[in-house]
DNA sequence: TATTTTTGCTTGCATTTTACAAGTGCAAAT
DNA sequence: ATTTGCACTTGTAAAATGCAAGCAAAAATA
């Protein structure tokens, strides 16, 4: 479980305090990227991630206001995990990993051609991208 | 110790791979923004690394290409660590982790004056930054 | 020249975190 | 009424981390 402490009043220290850990940024893009907001969703990954793992992320996540709870439209026995603003403004931060992967990795083509995309307008990518979960999102709480 | 297998073949993984923990970015960070370049200088950040963590990052670092140990002009006891250009590159990255942070963090001022500035002319930003680095790296090499 | 200090680590060990397997309780389908 | 699916929790072994101490080479000091 994660302790609530800060290192230092350094925004890089305090933002990997909170998701600086090998596995709280891909749940948040397989929710951006890849549809997927539940909690079987998210198991299935092809990164394998624990059980007990993936319920301490999400629960940190959630307490830090990156990721909220909402009923699942199809189930009760479902739960429906969504990113808050906070959450979807660090698009930016995985577009740039993207892009620096890019340049460094090789990359799988169908994940290529997306980075080519979001590179080319960037700026129009994360809005359409914004508008797209924000929609998702005021479309399940109403 | 790290290994250095990867867990799948999406690029966002691929990174936490690397650096995905608590101290990689911040050693990466000292050497961007805050001008160390020492062991020493690493150990006397805010945040208090551990001897033997740190030694195990800058080796992890050091393996995947993003910093390299070169001789201190100064003395033969010290050990000067500069980023490659894969390292240089990672600052962008830090950038958008700035610039989340300043959104829902509260910041000390010295540092939301830096952040301001790389906001309004990010591209201007990087640029000198990299210059500043590469000029640094070369200096030492020749 | 001899001694102390600095520098960049390594080592040992206790504590914390993670990984893996199994189990639990509620909802929904059969 | 029973089985299956879903979202977790629990137990335990393995791995990573944190802390204190130690160590060798180089540099500074006496």
């Amino acid at each position: 479980m994660k302790k609530n402490k800060n290192r230092s009043e350094c925004p890089i220290s305090s933002t990997l305090d909170l998701f600086g850990d090998k596995w709280s940024l891909l749940i948040i893009r397989d929710l951006i990227f890849f549809n997927k907001n539940t909690y079987g969703d998210f198991l299935k990954s092809e990164e394998k991630i624990a059980t007990n793992i993936l319920a301490s992320r999400l629960k940190g996540l959630e307490e830090y206001g990156i990721v909220e709870k909402l009923e699942h439209p199809d189930s009760k026995a479902k739960v429906l995990y969504t990113l808050t603003q906070k959450g979807i403004d660090l698009l930016p931060i995985l577009l740039e990993i993207y892009f620096w992967s890019e340049k460094y990795f090789s990359i799988p083509a169908e994940i290529k051609a997306r980075i080519k995309e979001a590179r080319q307008n960037k700026a129009q990518f994360v809005k359409s991208i914004t508008k797209e979960l924000r929609g998702r999102l005021l479309n399940v709480q109403k």
